[in-house]
RNA sequence: GCCUUGGUGGUGAAAUGGUAGACACGAGGGACUUAAAAUCCCUUGGACAGAAAUGUCCGUGCGGGUUCGAUUCCCGCCCGAGGCACCA
């Protein structure tokens, strides 16, 4: 009997389909474990190899927790709404709904192949109503909610009103409350709700006709599209993501997440703690609050700078000044972002008329105005050192402003001196003083003084929440009387109305403005949609809870699963859906409904699976193709040549010319009667004919092949082009596996007992197996498999006592094939539901080993064995000893003793 | 510019202070076969010596250092990948 993967895998996909072997039940008897996918996006084009490779991980890993003993939650679904969908609807009429389901359809197609253990009736979907009605909920709490400071945590926004009502609050007295109008108060209370609308600079991307967030913006390019942005100021609803920057940051300590990762977010959230100043201003003496990290270098500053945006350029611009500014201003708006970007290096600005005193100092310094300042961080106002700052220096060499240094020693004749060290000089009260002691001194004495205050800024700005677009979550809000209003939690959700054309109206309204009656009680409902980051942002809560119509989640449910414990997915979501989720956690966690304040405890981030292109070589002018290794000797265009007719780089040739009708009288210039292709690693994409298709690999194969050759790769962290070279070498692993059971029609195993070596091979895989899954190291258990099986098979090992457990060991990696050899040993219930097998210790270990090596005084030497030792350990141990003695002499006998489970003991004498 | 990574055979890679290259691919040779596929066995980092078993030297991006011993730890460079980028 052959390896027959065919039939073995749609055998066991429909058996585990039929009897829902991987149903997740609340199950307070076994610990939880909750092992979570990113999911992905239905595109058109459908899954590639490269997708499925942290599904795969995280499945071996689900299905071995199951083994140990877990009750895993292991769900899976669809972040569905989104761009593609809706452009393409907008070419071609055809309503998103269609395209996504049917994408959707075909996304479940390609995942059924590959086995995963999903349970399936935990299903999500962001574009199902019931899905969004949960994140109309959280929006509407978020607009229900403020940040209380005092407390450090999100609160009912009644709690506010209370406070506005009986004592005042934030300079706002009970009178002037009570006095003001519905519309006033609206206004009021929205510059403290978490979800809320405000009049900001954001990034506008004319080409989409919608805002976008900052994560959504790279280069000055929209990430989806890569159209231009430009900075604009609207009014959106926004989220007060802000509000939360310290505790996003703190939160990061606790994490299992990798380095680079909570790097990229404490870079993102970019905290910097400084000191505000006041400078006095102008004529009218006008205080203006500088934001600064270095107060230190106050009694070197020598002009100060504006934003162009800052809303004192008007105030303090002179007459006589005001043609030049408005020019400038003028010069800065009509920039684009990327164009910004672009030039960061050129210095431009203009002086405003007016100039700042020194509070230090008392010394008048020149105002200007320049783009280098951004308004949208600190203060939109600055100090300016040019000695100690190298923006500063190049705008005070262009513009022949005076630079003062005020550190001892330090050439500021060709650029700044920025390093925070050496001796202060030129400062008054902090000369002689060293850097580091003057900053905090300079910091109290500004306090002390009432100049300024000590001031904590962050990077992190609130997330724009509004999308001029069609294929989103509706707001469930609506306007009565120009004030924007909560459409009640039980008239949830506001379904996505039907409309014909996808398009902006011609007023440049959000295509919502389009639907019939888009009302709420006859009045107007917000038109604009949620971002895509709306829906993912708590969608692993939901997988607790799919069917829950009453709640989000039921709060036992999620004091059972309480959070994600291992989440696999890329890092390209490292400053957009991972900080949305955590924030939105979070705000969940203070209202009380969620257990935990951070949602995914570990953190994998699988690296991309890039493609492998292959080339032929047409002699220019002539349909003749020249073989790599001979293209030099001709003048060649290379061309891009289907990867599926090719093998191990060589061509094909009957199938290159059946290709295309052009190359169907094709020539070939062969070296050693082949046709061989060069090759290079790019982007998987259509236009490079390298995509491969996971269904392809699992129709030649079989998804067993395709699970063991993903992870046999290479590293799962590390991103590697996709290779088929090497999918023999892990499809003979299984067939090697199933001759250990059939010899042709024989069935081989036997109840005989196992012998010590057979024993020890089993055990060395247990112990490796289980080492490296907890490490995520899959391509070296299954190197270490391949070992193990090679040694059964040389000591023609088929015993009952041997290859049980190994089915079950291979059951995470290869769980179709592992099923069918479970049930052809006899056993009615699934590999699922087996026990991991036990690490034995008495196969691998003599009970304990005494070496004695002659050593020479005072050498120090320590050797580091497994934990698991076993006798090669210790010998390998020993012979290091050996060595070590060879250079120390052999005078003195030094006792090693080696304990099992522990380390290697050195007695000197 | 700053942060984070990584650099090992023809290829994917292993080894985190102790025999570098496990395991796998590819390549070469052989067995079985009418033949092919499949399967199995041998060789496979480089150089040199030898009829051969085998031996010697070199070798983990480059240059130093610590150590009896360094791919691994430390210092300084070079190159690649990813992220951030006028954030005061």
């Amino acid at each position: 009997m052959e390896y027959d993967f065919k039939s073995i895998e749609s055998k066991w996909q429909s058996y585990w389909a039929q009897k829902q072997t991987f149903k997740a039940v609340k199950d307070s008897e076994k610990p939880k474990f909750y092992v979570l996918d990113m999911f992905p996006y239905p595109s058109g084009a459908g899954l590639h190899v490269g997708h499925p490779l942290g599904y795969i991980a995280s499945d071996i890993f689900s299905r071995y927790k199951r083994l140990k003993g877990f009750n895993v939650l292991h769900p899976m679904g669809y972040d569905a709404f989104g761009l593609p969908a809706e452009q393409y609807a907008i070419q071609t009429g055809q309503h998103p709904e269609v395209t996504t389901t049917k994408n959707i359809a075909r996304y479940r197609e390609q995942l059924d192949k590959i086995g995963f253990s999903y349970d399936w009736d935990r299903e999500v979907k962001t574009c199902d109503p019931a899905f969004y009605k949960w994140t109309q909920w959280a929006f509407l709490k978020m607009f229900d909610s403020w940040y209380d400071t005092d407390a450090d945590k999100a609160r009912p926004i009644s709690d506010l009103i209370a406070r506005f009502e009986t004592t005042g609050y934030d300079g706002i007295s009970a009178s002037a409350w009570k006095e003001a109008s519905a519309k006033e108060k609206s206004d009021i209370l929205m510059n403290y709700r978490i979800a809320y609308q405000g009049e900001t600079a954001v990034n506008w991307c004319p080409k989409l006709g919608t805002v976008l967030a900052n994560d959504e913006v790279k280069d000055g390019l929209s990430l989806r599209g890569g159209y231009p942005v430009e900075q604009k100021k609207m009014t959106q609803w926004q989220l007060r993501v802000s509000a939360y920057a310290s505790r996003l940051l703190d939160g990061l300590d606790k994490l299992d997440w990798t380095d680079s990762l909570k790097e990229m977010q404490r870079n993102w959230i970019g905290k910097s703690q400084g000191t505000e100043v006041q400078f006095l201003c102008g004529e009218q003496k006008k205080a203006v609050t500088i934001f600064t990290t270095r107060v230190d270098t106050i009694f070197g500053v020598t002009f100060m700078v504006l934003a162009p945006e800052s809303e004192l350029v008007d105030e303090l611009t002179t007459a006589e000044n005001r043609a030049a500014v408005d020019e400038y201003l003028l010069y800065v708006k009509k920039k684009t972002e990327r164009e910004r970007i672009a030039e960061t290096k050129s210095v431009t600005g203009v002086f405003s008329g007016s100039y700042g005193i020194n509070p230090l100092t008392g010394e008048k310094v020149p105002i200007w105005i320049s783009e280098y300042v951004l308004a949208g961080y600190g203060t939109g106002a600055i100090m300016a050192v040019p000695a100690h700052d190298s923006r500063d220096y190049a705008f005070a060499k262009k513009f022949n402003l005076p630079i003062v240094p005020i550190i001892e020693g330090c050439d500021v004749s060709e650029q700044s001196f920025d390093a925070k060290e050496g001796i202060m000089c030129n400062s008054g009260f902090l000369d002689g003083m060293d850097v580091k002691t003057a900053i905090e001194r300079a910091k109290d004495y500004v306090e002390q003084k009432g100049l300024g205050r000590r001031k904590t800024n962050f990077r992190l700005r609130d997330a724009i929440f509004s999308r001029q677009r069609y294929w989103g979550e509706p707001f469930p809000i609506y306007y009565k009387d120009g004030i924007p209003t909560a459409v009640p939690f039980d008239k949830l959700p506001v379904e996505l109305p039907q409309i014909s054309e996808f398009k902006p109206t011609e007023a440049g309204e959000p295509p919502l403005a389009r639907a019939k009656d888009w009302t709420y009680e006859g009045y107007p409902l917000e038109t604009s949609t949620m971002p895509g980051f709306a829906g993912s942002s708590a969608y692993y809560l939901r997988y607790m809870d799919p069917h829950n119509s009453e709640a989000l989640v039921d709060k036992e449910v999620v004091s059972y699963w309480r959070n994600v414990d291992l989440y696999i997915g890329g890092t390209e979501h490292a400053t957009g859906h991972l900080i949305y989720s955590r924030f939105w956690n979070k705000f969940l966690y203070d209202l009380g409904y969620v257990c935990e304040d951070e949602p995914f405890r570990k953190l994998i981030n699988q690296g991309m699976i890039q493609g492998r292109s292959n080339f032929v070589y047409r002699i220019v002018g002539t349909n003749k193709f020249v073989s790599f290794g001979l293209k030099d000797q001709y003048d060649t265009t290379e061309i891009h040549v289907d990867i599926n007719i090719v093998r191990n780089d060589r061509l094909d040739m009957e199938a290159f010319k059946a290709w295309r009708p052009e190359f169907a009288d094709a020539e070939f210039v062969l070296e050693n009667g082949e046709y061989i292709c060069g090759w290079a690693v790019e982007k998987m994409s259509k236009s490079m004919f390298n995509v491969v298709n996971p269904d392809d690999i699992c129709a030649s194969y079989g998804a067993d092949t395709l699970r063991l050759y993903e992870m046999f790769l290479g590293p799962l962290e590390q991103s590697k082009p996709w290779d088929t070279k090497g999918i023999d070498g892990v499809n003979r692993f299984l067939k090697k596996i199933w001759r250990l059971f059939y010899d042709r029609e024989k069935w081989l195993v036997s109840d005989e007992k196992a012998n010590a070596q057979e024993l020890k091979t089993l055990h060395r895989l247990i112990g490796k197996e289980q080492e490296d899954i907890e490490t995520f190291s899959f391509n070296t258990t299954i190197s270490a498999f391949m070992i193990a099986v090679n040694d059964l098979t040389a000591m023609k090992c088929s015993k009952r006592e041997i290859l049980e457990p190994l089915v079950v060991l291979l059951s995470p990696f290869a769980p179709h094939i592992a099923e069918e050899l479970w049930q052809r040993l006899g056993h009615e219930d699934t590999v699922t539901y087996a026990t991991f097998p036990e690490y034995e210790e008495k196969y691998t270990v003599e009970d304990s080993c005494t070496y004695a090596v002659s050593f020479n005084g005072k050498t120090r030497f320590t050797a580091d064995l497994p934990k698991s030792l076993d006798k090669d350990a210790v010998e390998k141990a020993v012979r290091a000893m050996e060595q070590t003695s060879k250079y120390v002499g052999e005078q003195n006998i030094v006792k090693v003793i080696v304990v099992p489970g522990k380390i290697v003991n050195i007695v000197l004498k």
